[in-house]
RNA sequence: GCCGAAGUGGUGGAAUGGUAGACACGUCGGUCUCAAAAACCGAUGCCCUCCGGGCGUGCCGGUUCGAGUCCGGCCUUCGGUACCA
């Protein structure tokens, strides 16, 4: 055995082996359970990041435990390879997004190899290639056989001197990112998913995922946001127009005192009388330049114009002026509001701005409201007042009973309604999956006939970043003929929004190669649903929701068979660093700022926040490097190490060194007893001493926490500190040498559970322990109940809860004995002493807990 | 703004409502060495009148024999907010 640990060696060594020998390839096997892990797919920026490490060290300590416990683990690795910093490469250096992507992927997939994570590398997909987004555009028409997928008008961010779409982050304070000019808000003729079709069961499933965060739950149902309310229609007063409008508050409708609309609402053109023409256009043009997050911010200041038109209440008959306002917005609702400023805070805002009337129609409990004193809205429950019949009921029960009212009047009914809205996929971009339209003057929008599937995404186009989007302008792909008539016709240009890939890519994995479909049935069915899924907590709610509705929509056209794809979800938190950035020459690279001083001009550097690592603001770690310089081995360990998956991970350098640190003392311990080892036969514990039973304890003890931190809790820091722990006692273990076999025992398991966080060096170590075959021959170490057992046990003695002693108490004692030692302890009694002892709490194995006074 | 998290020594973090700081990093002291590196041993929350004790888990309050943990109210930081993925 080599004297020094030399990780650059022994990787290579087995990372070839592996991939010469397809260890980890799998097939379906009915004998065997099965257990499908799944990291989120990285999208290939062009180097991995520490984010990727992270993720993907925790996915395989997983991924090799469970191949340990006897399951068949799929576990798939692939490219999420479409989207805009292709397309921005190829604007700014001139490289075509293929080129760059291919690039990306190739780089990427050695620097993942060089890891030594163990996915079946013959299942890895990429999702530009037309074998991929062929069977998006496949599902993509059955969607708009079913009415799925539909088309509709909708605002973008648009750069009139770009005359481009911008993406939001592409926005920075309302102006567009390249050229500065302000943003404005234009509406297109879009491609939808109809999400909320799926709301209701959405929403439903969220009560089944005991295995996802409750966070993350919690996220999903607020985003859906369903509401119980009741739909009103509002007649438009001397017109034919109807106004219709969602409230979740029925029970206020005769306190509504006017009437607010989205100033996109369809009928604002309408509704402007033609002397308030000229301030209601300037309002729109105004309101359309200010993003949507800012003008529905509780603190933003409430605006409007008024139309000059009225509608009226339809139970009161009173006139309610319409006014065009910038907190209503198209997408929620109808776009319209009923205003009633007692009971709605918005409203009452605006109403103080434009002196609109109030009436108070809810008297809470033992108050009475006025609107002349009113300083804001009573939005809580109360007393129905000014409500014709329906004064004296609570509000709660005046809900059902207007609702009721108003189905009879025929002007209204009770509706669910949903903050979830249709999911826009239209995207103006080069980049993308071709969204498999034909556009006919004479027969419209028809389906590409799916034997003319994959509408292939053209290769030579040129970036310019001006005029929208490459393919729009290019004549070879565009003109096309009708597929009806035959006559010339154009294609749809848009492409698919990156999402709808990394909706289906899991199940895409289960048959990579299939080319009759989308998935094969038979392979989706055996290795569906996801057992775990693990990936950054960013994508909580929008991947993680759409990658629900896709496959329920594939289940509705039969092509799979299950309701959730996910079992289990792990969210981890990021990788994040302090940034440093020099007056002169901006952010720097922790290489630029070595001493605090600019590389460049040796100014000195400014540190800023800690933010998670982004290649923008340069707070990067190459894991290159740290595995060049420590291993891979090294850098699994110290990034499991570092903190618990879910948290937030802060990277420090000097940590690093001690994950390499313990390596090497593993490796020494095992090549300064090999020998001894290898000749000792089986533990016998009939014939140990109390030394030898003490060391087994700790064996056993390790084995269980390590295997209930990893497989139940993710606790992987706290697993590896209990193996530091182990290898700790056995390397202070006086009696090492007397005891061949318990040490065999001791250094073996150390070896076997560092298996799925360290895997070549475990692998190494155990083929030097004198095995001839590997760790996943032997399983998982199971832990001895038997060597668990203690004599005695140590117990706090607290008075008035502050710890005054410590005891030792045979391990049966019972709660009297343990008592009388704890209250005999001289500590104890110096504490007591002039005391009269009230209570004694005795909590089995722990503590003894004295009251006195 | 809204939704979801997080806050514990010099640092990363540990703790089924039961000894706060496991395990590491760093620092200090020591062994070995001509010297250094590596390795090994020891100390290390803060304070005091230091064989003992007091105070300590973002802030304020509450429940409990006992609260980092549970409850109420704040503060700060991070993520998401529908065209970044």
């Amino acid at each position: 055995m080599q004297e020094r640990y030399n990780p650059a060696e022994i990787e290579s060594r087995w990372q070839e082996q592996w991939e010469k020998d397809k260890v980890f390839r799998v097939v379906e096997d009915a004998e065997k359970p099965k257990y499908y892990l799944l990291e989120m797919f990285p999208y290939p920026s062009g180097r991995i990041h520490m984010g990727h490490v992270r993720n993907y060290s925790i996915g395989d300590v997983v991924a090799r435990f469970k191949r340990l416990q006897g399951y068949n683990v799929l576990h798939p690795m692939g490219w999420d390879a479409f989207g805009m910093p292709a397309e921005n490469a190829a604007i700014q250096h001139g490289t075509h997004p293929a080129a760059w992507t291919i690039e990306n992927i190739a780089n990427m997939r050695v620097q993942l190899k060089k890891m030594g994570l163990s996915y079946d590398w013959d299942r890895e997909l990429a999702t530009c290639t037309p074998d991929y987004y062929r069977w998006e555009q496949l599902i993509f028409l059955r969607m708009l056989e079913k009415g799925l997928a539909y088309k509709k008008s909708a605002a973008v961010n648009w750069c009139p001197s770009c005359e481009t779409v911008l993406a939001n982050e592409q926005v920075e304070d309302n102006c567009c990112w390249r050229c500065d000019s302000t943003v404005i808000q234009k509406e297109l003729d879009q491609w939808f998913f109809r999400i909320t079709a799926y709301a209701e069961e959405l929403l439903a499933f969220t009560e089944r995922l005991p295995g996802w965060p409750e966070s993350v739950l919690t996220m999903q149902r607020n985003w859906i946001g369903r509401s119980q309310g009741c739909e009103i229609e509002f007649a438009v007063a001397d017109q034919e127009q109807k106004i219709r409008v969602f409230t979740t508050r029925p029970d206020t409708l005769f306190g509504a005192t006017f009437m607010s609309l989205a100033p996109e609402h369809p009928l604002a053109a309408a509704l402007t009388t033609p002397e308030r023409r000229g301030e209601v256009e300037a309002f729109i043009r105004r309101i359309q330049a200010v993003d949507r997050l800012q003008r529905t911010s509780d603190d933003f200041e409430k605006e409007g114009v008024f139309t000059g038109s009225c509608c009226i209440n339809p139970v009161t008959g009173r006139q309610m002026p319409v006014y065009l306002a910038n907190f209503v917005l198209m997408e929620y609702g109808t776009g319209a509001v009923m205003a009633v400023p007692t009971h709605d805070q918005r409203d009452f805002e605006f109403a103080r701005k434009y002196a609109l009337p109030l009436q108070v129609v809810i008297q809470p409990e033992g108050e009475t409201l006025e609107p002349a004193t009113m300083t804001g809205a009573w939005e809580g429950p109360g007393i129905m007042v000014n409500s014709g019949v329906f004064d004296g009921l609570d509000n709660e029960t005046g809900k059902a009973r207007i609702a009721e009212h108003l189905e009879q009047l025929g002007r209204g009914r009770r509706t669910v309604n949903f903050r979830l809205r249709d999911w826009l996929v239209s995207r103006q971009r080069y980049w993308g999956t071709p969204i498999p339209i034909i556009y006919c003057d004479a027969c419209g929008a028809l389906p590409v006939p799916e034997e003319q599937l994959p509408v292939v995404l053209p290769t030579d186009v040129s970036f310019t970043g001006e005029g929208g989007s490459p393919l729009a302008r290019l004549e070879s792909f565009v003109k096309t003929a009708c597929p009806r008539c035959g006559g010339p016709a154009r294609r749809e240009t848009d492409t698919f929004d990156t999402f709808v890939e990394s909706s289906w890519y899991f199940l895409r994995y289960a048959c990579p190669d299939y080319g009759h479909g989308p998935v094969e049935r038979a392979a989706v069915d055996y290795w569906m649903p996801v057992d775990q899924y693990i990936g950054g907590v960013e994508h909580a709610v929008m991947h993680l929701l759409y990658a629900r509705f896709w496959p329920k929509v594939m289940r509705d056209l039969g092509m799979v068979g299950i309701d959730e794809p996910f079992t289990n979800l792990l969210t981890q938190g990021m990788v994040c660093m302090e940034t440093r950035s020099c007056p002169e020459h901006g952010w720097l690279y922790p290489e630029e700022a070595a001493g605090e001083r600019c590389s460049r001009c040796d100014a000195p550097v400014v540190v800023g926040r800690n933010e998670k690592m982004s290649k923008s603001k340069k707070n990067v770690i190459d894991p290159d490097g740290l595995i060049a310089r420590y291993g891979a081995d090294t850098a699994r360990l110290f990034t499991l190490f570092a903190a618990p998956p879910e948290k937030g991970l802060e990277w420090n350098d000097q940590g690093v060194e001690g994950s390499s640190r313990f390596l090497h003392r593993v490796w020494r311990l095992v090549g300064e007893h090999f020998e001894v080892v290898c000749s000792a036969g089986a533990v016998d514990p009939a014939v140990l001493d109390e030394s030898a039973r003490n060391m087994r304890r700790q064996i056993h003890r390790t084995i269980r926490k390590v295997t209930d931190d990893i497989d139940g809790r993710f606790q992987f820091n706290t697993a590896i500190a209990a193996i530091m722990e182990l290898v700790n006692g056995i390397s202070g273990w006086p009696d090492k040498n007397r005891h061949p076999a318990v040490l065999r025992e001791a250094l073996e398991t150390v070896v076997r559970l560092l298996g799925p966080f360290v895997p070549h060096i475990a692998e190494e170590l155990w083929r030097e322990l004198g095995h001839g075959d590997g760790l996943e021959a032997h399983g998982w170490p199971a832990c001895d109940e038997a060597a668990l057992a203690a004599s005695s046990v140590l117990i706090v003695v607290q008075v008035n809860g502050k710890v005054r002693g410590k005891v030792t108490v045979p391990a049966d004692a019972d709660d009297q004995a343990v008592r009388e030692t704890a209250l005999a302890d001289a500590n104890v009694a110096r504490f007591l002493e002039g005391l009269t002892v009230r209570k004694v709490v005795v909590v089995p194995g722990r503590l003894v807990s004295v009251v006195a006074e």
